[in-house]
RNA sequence: CGGGGCGUAGUGCAACGGUAGCACGAGUGCUUUGGGAGCACUUAGUCCCAGUUCGAAUCUGGGCGCCCCGACCA
């Protein structure tokens, strides 16, 4: 590719906006350009490297038996709707009707039409296991995009999905994504960290990010010490201490307590540590069922754990006025003689103290040495805690650590929950007996992934791509307007396109080599190439790899075949 | 959606309520050619709609848009 014909110019300076390092350089080197919050146009630089980011997601995919398909990107809504999920991520998802009226998700992940094209085949146990993906343009209402490319509100995905037989065919396949993924990002050169997440509205019971550590990362999670546990600080779990359990329990007493409503209150009023407090926090779910969670008071709710937890799709804070309805009084819940109408959680940490104080369900009055089993017995138990940095690892020994990354990938158990929502959506076992596929589902973004690598791959000059992703794998640059120099550049300029080597030949006439240098340091291609007076003065021409400061003369007759040679895109195996 | 900031030329910045200017970019010509060259000429702009005013980039109101922080996600 001549320069001269590239469309897209560097920038001097950054556009203000950019703020993120990786969008800063995107934007300066001209591989991106912004149509609107959250919506960019890939330049051919930046198409290219996007490309050559697919192209390894692809071979890997293809290496383990995926299978590259394409679904519509307007999704009948009805799916949707059958899955529940017009509710579930109304914030997100787009809409659009036809000329009949009939209305249409813009699609921001594709389970229901994945499930729904297989339940058009009426396929047996002997057909199973497939994995079928795309690479498609996802659409989300986030709202709020950041970052350049970090999160936006359209992009690229990869989104695979795989069919078994059973859960335990399941693990195996969920294993090999596991598996996949981490090449995938290998071949890219982004370290990943593995952490345990959330499945949220995607649904199903377990899933994995994928996060690549940084610090404009969006993904919060903890690790201990030794980096065998990670997960992301809404599922977290970690080691409860004991508190205080060897104490002799005592009988149940309630006083009066003129505090206020706050933790701090409490301590102050009754001298007592914050850990023998109890926290209530009083919840309402989408069908407007009260639920009370209460918690160990130095802990805090996750509210995460406990919408899984109860099952619920939605979780929102009673106000005083729902709290007063069922009898109690905001500041002064208690489990403790509540009303049957909710329904009390309660966090494991509470069987590590003993005689706790919380209060009464009236105001201004407290309940002191409050134990669990014997004054109140919780619908559910289980853990609803909020994981700190410092907190144990759920070892017992190694520290949590808190750190952010990018969440550039994702693998999700599905287990039966699209198959069971959705009618149909079954094969034939050995039996001849009709049943619900076992799936789940992996995710990549691509722009993301790319603005990842920039995050890691740069200096303070410009990008440093990896060459395995590099738009070219050669910046050649003929300096000055010598015939002798112009007739050497055009040769090697032909024969390196002869051999299939991407190059990018900076056959701009007015550039000054100053410029033609600063432009090639923010591309950021992996050689350099120069030919000039000074060089041909030696009969050879320059080499340079990006991010390295040593210089090298090859002689002419030489450059071609090294070239070739330091080409050869590095086998995976 | 809540909080904060901001909309002036392709990019970065100026302009007290009084002629919109500078640098880079782009174009033409000449010179120059190893780290963002020099000279000359040229090009291009006040987000939109109202209002206040003799006069608005500037003040007021509304709209639209963008960025940053939070609640969501590949």
């Amino acid at each position: 590719m001549r320069q001269s014909n590239l469309f897209g110019k560097t920038l001097r300076e950054a556009p203000k906006e950019a703020q993120a390092i990786s969008h800063r350089l995107l934007l300066r080197a001209g591989f991106i350009r912004e149509s609107a919050a959250g919506r960019y146009y890939f330049l051919p630089l930046g198409w290219r490297v996007h490309e050559r980011i697919k192209q390894i997601i692809k071979e890997e995919m293809d290496r383990v038996g995926g299978q590259e398909m394409l679904a519509p990107v307007l999704h009948p809504l009805q799916l949707w709707e059958e899955t529940n999920r017009t509710k579930t991520t109304a914030f997100e998802l787009m809409k659009v009707k036809d000329r009949n009226e009939a209305e249409f998700a813009l699609g921001g992940t594709a389970e229901e039409m994945f499930v729904d094209l297989i339940r058009k085949f009426k396929l047996s146990y002997k057909d199973l296991p497939f994995n079928l993906y795309q690479f498609s343009t996802k659409f989300r209402d986030e709202m709020r995009p950041r970052g350049g490319l970090l999160r936006v509100k359209e992009f690229v995905m990869k989104d695979a999905y795989s069919f078994d037989r059973n859960e335990a065919e399941f693990k195996k396949t969920y294993e090999l994504m596991r598996q996949t993924y981490k090449r995938i990002f290998d071949r890219l050169g982004l370290e990943t960290v593995i952490i345990e997440a959330d499945n949220g509205y995607i649904g199903g019971e377990y899933c994995h990010e994928f996060v690549f550590p940084s610090e404009v990362g969006e993904s919060k999670y903890l690790v201990s010490e030794d980096g065998k546990y990670a997960a992301h600080e809404e599922m977290a779990r970690f080691y409860l201490q004991d508190k205080n359990s060897q104490e002799k329990i005592l009988p149940l007493k309630e006083v009066t307590a003129k505090r206020g409503p706050t933790m701090e209150d409490g301590v102050k009023f009754h001298h007592l540590p914050p850990f023998q407090q109890m926290k209530d926090l009083m919840m309402v779910n989408e069908k407007n069922e009260m639920i009370l969670a209460v918690i160990r008071g130095d802990l805090d709710v996750n509210e995460t754990k406990l919408l899984r937890l109860t099952k619920s799709l939605t979780l929102r804070h009673a106000t005083e006025k729902e709290i007063k309805n069922i009898g109690s009084w905001p500041g002064f819940i208690s489990p403790v003689n509540l009303s049957k109408k909710v329904k009390v959680v309660a966090d494991n940490s509470l069987r590590t103290i003993r005689n706790a104080y919380t209060g009464a369900n009236k105001k201004y009055r407290d309940l002191l040495n409050v134990n669990i089993g014997r004054d109140y017995k919780p619908f559910l138990e289980g853990d609803i805690a909020q994981a700190q940095a410092g907190y144990l690892a759920p070892d017992g020994k190694q520290k949590l650590k808190a750190n952010r990354g990018i969440e550039v990938g994702n693998i999700f158990q599905l287990g039966y929950h699209y198959t069971h929502l959705m009618k149909g959506s079954n094969f034939i076992d050995e039996e001849g007996k009709e049943k619900p596929y076992y799936m789940g589902c992996y995710g990549i973004g691509l722009g993301r992934t790319m603005a990842a690598m920039v995050e890691k791959y740069h200096d303070e000059k410009g990008i440093i791509w990896p060459e395995t992703v590099a738009p070219f794998l050669v910046h050649f640059l003929p300096l000055g307007t010598d015939e002798k120099i112009k007739v050497a550049a055009e040769k090697l300029y032909s024969q390196l396109q002869e051999q299939g080597t991407e190059v990018l030949f900076d056959d701009r006439p007015d550039k000054t080599p100053g410029e033609k240098f600063a432009d090639a340091d923010l591309i950021g291609i992996p050689l350099r190439v120069v030919v000039s007076e000074k060089s041909l003065a030696q009969k050879s021409f320059e080499f340079k790899n990006r991010g390295e400061n040593r210089v090298e003369l090859v002689p002419v007759g030489e450059s071609l075949a090294r070239i070739k040679s330091q080409s050869q895109i590095i086998k995976y195996d």
